[in-house]
DNA sequence: CCCGTAATGATAACGGTTATCAATCCGAGA
DNA sequence: TCTCGGATTGATAACCGTTATCATTACGGG
């Protein structure tokens, strides 16, 4: 069996995520725990990141500019995202209306093992006046 | 006015991107230029696609390792892309179902200038048999 | 033709991410 | 509680896709 060690670096990103509700990217959340006082390494968060994102404890994304984008969400099933674009803001969307027309079109065209990428990069209200 | 020439190097990048079927990087673009013999330079067709990209006459995604790829689409208006993510061949898709639902769904949260991402990749019927 | 300037391309720089590897420290077993 | 193997960490170098630089080339209106 694979063990898995408790480091109180694990557990920093983990209530680092936590306590964000929009996604960040590995260098911003290892920049909040600095400025935290945290004095972990960046390859530490980056690593974390990426297994929480593989054990499905953390969702990720890539940001239209191609940076990947970690979240701690909510719901536990699989689910979309409407995203602020200005200050992360984060909507959690559940869409079987999609889902069905992901599986239908792939099928339709003899496409297996089809995954999508469905994902709405807007801005949210606050941004929308405040940019006003 | 801001002046666009003519120069073989664009009509290059235009032809060799047409001469694909499926989406390709600019590093994979350039790579078969010089495969034929071309001596164009890796920024050009890095400007260029990009340039193509803005104009409308390609489209560009990320792939899920966020790497920006580009094709030379056959329909012109807005559309999506079922793409086999092993031989890169691409279906066009229009789906209104879900241009209406990424619309109200950005508006119902009172989200703005709503853009979306909704790509399909899978294994297409070729090399799903392949697989097997 | 001429010439102003857009375009090119070799190369350096950039930004995000991963690989290295010696030092650290977690935790199963004694 | 103590030990010790190996998982984990972190400073840093390397990687890789992409963009900026800037001297040189060459498109094209006059
Ligand atoms: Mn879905
Ligand atoms: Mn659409
Ligand atoms: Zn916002
Ligand atoms: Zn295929």
């Amino acid at each position: 069996m694979t063990v898995k060690r408790n480091t109180w670096q694990r557990e920093a990103v983990r209530e680092a995520l936590d306590s964000r509700d929009g996604f960040v990217s590995a260098q911003g959340l290892h920049q909040g725990l600095r400025d935290a006082g945290s004095h972990i390494g960046l390859a530490t968060v980056y690593r974390t990141l990426a297994d929480l994102a593989n054990v499905g404890e953390a969702d990720s994304l890539q940001s239209p500019e191609g940076e990947s984008l970690y979240r701690a969400c909510a719901s536990t099933g699989h689910h979309h995202h409407l995203i602020c674009r200005n200050c992360g803001l984060t909507v959690e969307i559940a869409a079987t209306e999609v889902e069905v027309w992901a599986k239908k079109t792939a099928s339709d065209h003899g496409f297996t093992d089809a995954r999508h990428v469905v994902d709405i990069f807007g801005l949210c209200p606050a941004c929308t006046a405040a940019s006003a």
